[in-house]
DNA sequence: AGCACGCCGACT
DNA sequence: GTCGGCGTGCTC
């Protein structure tokens, strides 16, 4: 132990560093003996012909390499740790997990500033300290000048000379030219004030109903590390719960991190904890500055700041006593980053939960099969909150079979009766179309032409308030041609519908009714949405147009009618997850309707209305598709019941990509692992996207070990296989989309 | 990734 | 004659 405690602190003549490369390995390097540095610290290390801010992960008194391969440290960055030996274990632990270059996890985990910059934003608050000649003058201040002279005295007053800026401008307000003089004298210099800690104050909150209450007795129960899905129906008062069981963390001196999608980090969740918890809340979104950012990053880890409230890559920042972890809507696709380092937040949540032995908190109306088998099978405690909070009555559901339906802009003649029924009633409807645009594609009626995007194996949508064809996948975008470009003749026209049409449709339809739209294009413009928001909670009746931005976030208390018009995409995807991914949108969207005293009722138009998961849906609810779904799910051995890892490969020339491919199955046939399976190389469900023509292999276990053993031995060799050279290519474990 | 080395085409 | 194209190799 004493030993041990000697190397922890002592200069040890080597060190082992992380760099932010797509390197699988780990470099070593000298330390000068005038040089300390200490796991987790920066370091700046020279590499191949650059310098490179790297992070120390090992202190050694020996090294593997070859003394004559070993380059010293130039500098050592942080004084102090920036991430705790805690910290870089379990980076490593996700690094290996991912099969992703340790430097690359490593540098996520720190805020961007950090990796390029290296003076770190410490915090502590900027101040103006009397100097010595200061200390003298404010003995026999300067006669002629007063408000030299009540500066320095007001200065002098403050413990030890010293006072923040801040304090000082709300003291003296005008005292801005005098402090310019005195700092010429010399008089006064900058300074800083040491960070002080956030105020906590926990403010009570309402009574919580009897589930809530039992959640939260189960969360106090356990101190220890341990999973709840806390399984709410929308409005089943999820937040209250969480805010309880950060307040008895707060309590007991315990850090208390919260992630949330990106999408539903809105000002009101953020100003909810902040009223409830007090300053110690802050804040990680991708709207602020570099800067901001670091000082947040700086105040959490250092525990000046005891709540964070984040976005994805939140998970990884370092925190101090950590005592609980919410993952608030714990199916949102948004915690899956998608490119690059393809992590899961909430699954990391999970790890790092176990790790720090605290408690996470899973929330979500619909919840994900993974989390849900989990629940089933014991290991996650099992939390559902049936009851509504305020008494709201669950809205009534009801497929619209449309098989023998003639459709007017995508709307059937019984939903459109019920629209305008509802708006006769002064009541608000919702209509919820998951296709932003005027129409997918644009097609010659003599020739057959369709808007082909020209870099993917995909439609150019018709935008027509801007008359231009976009494809959604690559950005590409043209203007509407007038005549067709095949055969040259006037007969272009959009086919099906999008959101942008379907406005424009009921805006002529019901002109009298405000009308708002809400999708990605309609919400570019900052600020807008909040403002259309306004004009529809004064209105009485009034109609929503949307895609699935509409399930999220925001709050519609006076809508009683939701109509979702097609469904059937979901249906009948290459994609296994996508009927999940269709229920839980579905649900989320019924959950819009008659929050207020109005019951909601919510159609589904389909042409499969026999369709038996649809029919569970809508007939017995979330829960019972859920099981049904993962009977299915169990039945074809596939996730949760079953393990993937999925290897992309990218090139301008699909023989490229295939050779690589095709090369990294020869290497994982040649691990001779039993128990995974192997499906490729095959082309990629949009084979080509923005010009790249993409292969994929699939792997896939029964069980993880074995899937992990196999990715072990062959990943390194996947990056030294010649073929690699002509592809971009990228591991994906635990992977949600196939595309 | 990022950087240098190296070996072939059209230009001040 | 060179400037510069990107294939190849390497990073403790």
């Amino acid at each position: 132990m004493a030993a041990k405690r000697l190397i922890a602190h002592t200069n040890t003549p080597f060190v082992r560093v992380a760099v932010a490369a797509p390197l699988h390995g780990l470099f070593d390097y000298r330390l000068p003996p005038r040089l300390s540095a200490r796991v987790g610290c920066r370091v700046r290390v020279p590499f191949g012909r650059r310098r490179v801010i790297a992070v120390v992960v090992e202190s050694m008194l020996d090294s593997d390499c070859r003394d004559d391969q070993l380059k010293a440290v130039d500098a050592v960055l942080d004084a102090a740790p920036l991430l705790s030996a805690g910290d870089i274990d379990f980076l490593r632990w996700v690094a290996a997990y991912y099969h992703h270059p340790v430097g690359e996890v490593v540098a996520t985990a720190l805020p961007l500033r950090l990796r390029k910059s290296e003076q770190a934003l410490l915090p502590g608050e900027p101040a103006w300290r009397l100097t010595d000649s200061g200390l003298q003058a404010a003995v026999s201040p300067p006669t002629r000048a007063p408000r030299q002279a009540e500066l320095l005295a007001w200065l002098h007053a403050q413990p030890k000379h010293v006072a923040a800026a801040g304090a000082l401008r709300a003291a003296l307000p005008d005292a801005a030219p005098a402090l310019r003089n005195l700092r010429t004298r010399g008089w006064v210099e900058h300074s800083e004030l040491a960070a002080c800690a956030d105020a906590i104050a926990v403010v009570d909150g309402p009574e919580l109903h009897e589930e809530q209450a039992r959640a939260l007795a189960a969360l106090r129960d356990d101190d220890g590390f341990c999973v709840t899905l806390l399984d709410g129906v929308t409005g089943s008062g999820k937040t209250e719960v969480y805010l309880r069981a950060a307040a008895d963390a707060l309590a007991r001196g315990r850090s208390v991190l919260i992630l949330v999608p990106e999408i539903s980090l809105t000002p009101q969740l953020y100003r909810r904890f902040r009223e409830r918890l007090g300053e110690t809340v802050r804040v990680l979104h991708s709207a602020m500055s570099d800067g901001e950012r670091e000082q947040v990053w700086h105040r959490v880890r250092l525990g000046l700041s005891r709540v964070l409230l984040g976005t994805r890559s939140a998970v990884f920042t370092p925190m101090p006593d950590l005592g609980l972890i919410v993952v608030d809507e714990e199916h949102d696709a948004s915690y899956k980053q998608t490119e690059g380092f393809r992590y899961s937040a909430r699954d990391m949540a999970v790890v790092r939960a176990q790790r720090a032995g605290c408690p996470v908190v899973l929330g979500s109306a619909t919840p994900s099969l993974e989390s849900l088998r989990h629940a089933l099978d014991g290991r996650y405690r099992h939390q559902p909150l049936h009851q509504r909070a305020g008494g709201a009555q669950r809205p009534r559901v009801a497929l619209l079979d449309i098989r023998d339906q003639p459709l007017q802009r995508g709307i059937s003649d019984p939903l459109m009766a019920r629209v305008s029924e509802a708006l006769a009633r002064d009541e608000q409807v919702m209509l919820f179309l998951n296709r932003r645009g005027y129409a997918p594609v644009v097609s010659c009626f003599s020739c057959g032409w369709l808007s082909d995007c020209p870099r993917c194996d995909a439609r150019q949508t018709l935008h027509r308030g801007s008359g231009m064809l976009w494809c959604h996948h690559c950005g590409a975008q043209r203007r509407l041609p007038t005549v067709c470009p095949e055969c040259g003749g006037a007969d272009l026209h959009p086919l099906g519908q999008g959101t942008e049409q379907l406005e424009a449709f009921l805006a002529e339809r019901f002109a009298d009714v405000p009308l708002i739209r809400i999708d990605r294009d309609a919400t570019a413009r900052k600020g807008s949405l909040e403002r259309q928001l306004e004009r529809l909670h004064a209105a009485d009746a009034a109609l929503l147009v949307g895609t699935q931005m509409l399930a999220k976030g925001h709050h519609f208390p006076r809508v009683t009618l939701v109509g979702v018009l097609d469904v059937d995409g979901g249906l009948f995807s290459a994609d296994f997850r996508a009927t999940e991914r269709m229920a839980q949108l579905l649900v989320q969207v019924a959950g819009r309707a008659g929050r207020g005293e109005r019951p909601g009722q919510v159609w589904i138009q389909t042409r499969y209305p026999d369709n038996p998961l649809l029919r569970t849906l809508v007939r017995d609810g979330y829960a019972a598709f859920a099981r049904e779904a993962l009977a299915e799910r169990a039945a074809a051995a596939m996730p949760p019941y079953s393990h993937q890892a999925l290897l992309r490969a990218d090139a301008t020339d699909m023989k490229h990509a295939e050779a690589f491919v095709e090369a990294a199955v020869h290497a994982a046939r040649a691990q001779a692992v039993r128990g995974v399976e192997l499906w490729g190389p095959v082309p990629a469900p949009m084979t080509r996207r923005a010009g790249r023509h993409r292969v994929h292999l699939l792997l896939q276990a029964p069980q993880r070990e074995p899937l992990h053993r196999l990715l072990r031995g062959v990943v390194p060799q996947f990056a030294a296989l010649p073929q690699a050279r002509r592809v971009r290519w990228s591991v994906d474990v635990d992977p949600v989309d196939l595309y």
